[in-house]
DNA sequence: TCAAAAATATACCGTTTGGTATATTAATTA
DNA sequence: TAATTAATATACCAAACGGTATATTTTTGA
């Protein structure tokens, strides 16, 4: 990793937070300059400017957390199991999430739709992405005759990322993880009664 | 109504989807001037701070919403009907909500936590109405014989919170109102098989 | 180790930001 | 209708904004 990478994922890395919790609109060169401790000159020399570190940023923030949950997912054998592993996902990192500033897809998703409008495929596709993972689960599990065979994969996945995203705003603007936790048990529920063969 | 009293509600109207849109971090002055025809002297003269215009601008768009909402329930007579129209309601007026920016709560919410302590204790209280609204129309039922007498009723308010905010998010975003759709679908078959008697 | 290239810092640009003191206009009421 | 008060516009402020040309420092590879 040459040099200027190096200072790239440093600049990614430093700001990370800084975007998820302020929004693009709401974080500044100078807020940037703070938190790298590098100056605007060096910013703009690994980067063609604000748009695309945030570009990055967002990628970075949904990737780590796609990461961390496709390594838990991996850990289960049973597909059963795997989906239980995404919802438990949500309840082992909450904390770890709060800290950075929530669930980066549906902080961007909402500051991006009206506003930013670079920013609309990435955070398009980093949404279909995470639906298309869980629908693919669902989908080997019906294969395997784990699951029935006359569910609906996609719409599935849709309603379980529904229901974890509207908990997570929930549960972050009344500090209270309880929500959360019973939008999650709902979908555990949706998966033992309506899923499991 | 006196003229400043005038003046101070065509501000909020004004500005009402600008600051639905663009947030409140992403709505300058003089993107208010402009959209209201006024001068700065003149909205400073009826108003604190931009602050305070952002706080009245939310109860206005999030009043108007849960005046509808309202309405629409009110002219049911049954619990049970009282409920269906609350998420007909979203289905009724999905386009007029994309219009003005999408759901207020959804978007100060997400925009208020980490960023403008100023409004989360209105942005709380508003969510916290919506959810006892719904808790009230579920009890009134229980006493009425209409529904079940075991059901939590503050957990059942709080998940169909969950599941529509949670789709209109999807929706909003990947710009395919199915998924509000699915997740009105759901919280009705919840309804029905959990809740009537 | 030394020159070429790459990365970073400095110092600046014009514009816009939120906000205000004051002047002007419009509304109210005696 | 005249005097007073209230509402709006004008003209300004310092600070911060995003961005850049250029100078300086570090890496890098020969």
């Amino acid at each position: 990793m040459s040099k200027a990478e190096q200072t790239r994922q440093f600049i990614i890395e430093s700001t990370a937070s800084l975007f998820n919790k302020n929004g693009f609109a709401g974080t500044s060169l100078s807020d940037m300059t703070k938190a790298t401790g590098l100056t605007k000159g060096s910013i703009y020399g690994n980067f063609k400017n604000k748009e695309e570190v945030a570009i990055e940023v967002f990628k970075h923030n949904s990737g780590q957390l796609a990461k961390k949950m496709e390594a838990a997912m991996n850990a289960e054998s049973s597909c059963y199991r795997k989906l239980l592993a995404f919802t438990d996902f949500y309840r082992n990192n909450w904390d770890s999430l709060l800290e950075k500033g929530g669930c980066p897809l549906l902080n961007s998703a909402t500051e991006m739709d009206d506003a930013l409008p670079f920013m609309k495929p990435t955070v398009q596709h980093s949404f279909t992405k995470l639906s298309s993972r869980i629908e693919k689960t669902i989908e080997l599990g019906k294969e395997h005759g784990e699951f029935k065979q006359d569910v609906n994969s996609a719409q599935l996945a849709s309603l379980f990322i529904m229901l974890i995203e509207g908990g997570i705003l929930v549960s972050k603007t009344l500090e209270n993880r309880q929500h959360l936790n019973q939008a999650l048990d709902r979908v555990q529920k949706i998966i033992t009664a309506e899923l499991l063969a």
